[in-house]
DNA sequence: CCCTGATTCGC
DNA sequence: GCGAATCAGG
């Protein structure tokens, strides 16, 4: 699988187009960590490599662990700024669709753009 | 329950 | 570099 320039393209487009990566993965034929992974490659950042990156051995890791003392938030009133009473005329306005939904048209809207 | 996004590890 | 596996959150 060699990333080709056409499926980077389709990928951003995609992606960009506001489409999530399960989406695009399904119909690139590849899998959302694929599509994860990639677009995350995309955005390397030099310069950016932590002396001794992750102590940790193998397999899940334990990321997202914060132990830290947030809990030092006293939370003050944060009450909330309004209320939402009712005045909700709930117009006819049609619900999105779901993302299979739109996946569907998504896919036959895909316009194979580039696809020759 | 399903989906989505992010990250790391191994090949 | 790519993909899979995994975790965490919505």
């Amino acid at each position: 699988m060699g990333w080709d320039a056409n499926d980077v393209a389709r990928l951003k487009e995609l992606w960009t187009a506001g489409h999530s990566a399960g989406q695009i993965a399904t119909r690139l034929g590849l899998s959302r960590n694929a599509v994860s992974a990639k677009l995350k490659r995309m955005g390397q950042k030099r310069g950016h490599k932590p002396p001794t990156a992750n102590p940790r051995i193998v397999s899940v890791p334990k990321r997202k662990v914060a132990p830290l003392a947030a809990c030092a938030r006293p939370a003050d009133k944060v009450v909330s700024r309004r209320k939402p009473v009712a005045t909700k005329p709930a117009p006819a306005q049609p619900k999105e669709f779901t993302k299979r939904q739109l996946y569907a048209m998504l896919v036959d809207a895909v316009k194979n753009t580039g696809s020759r």
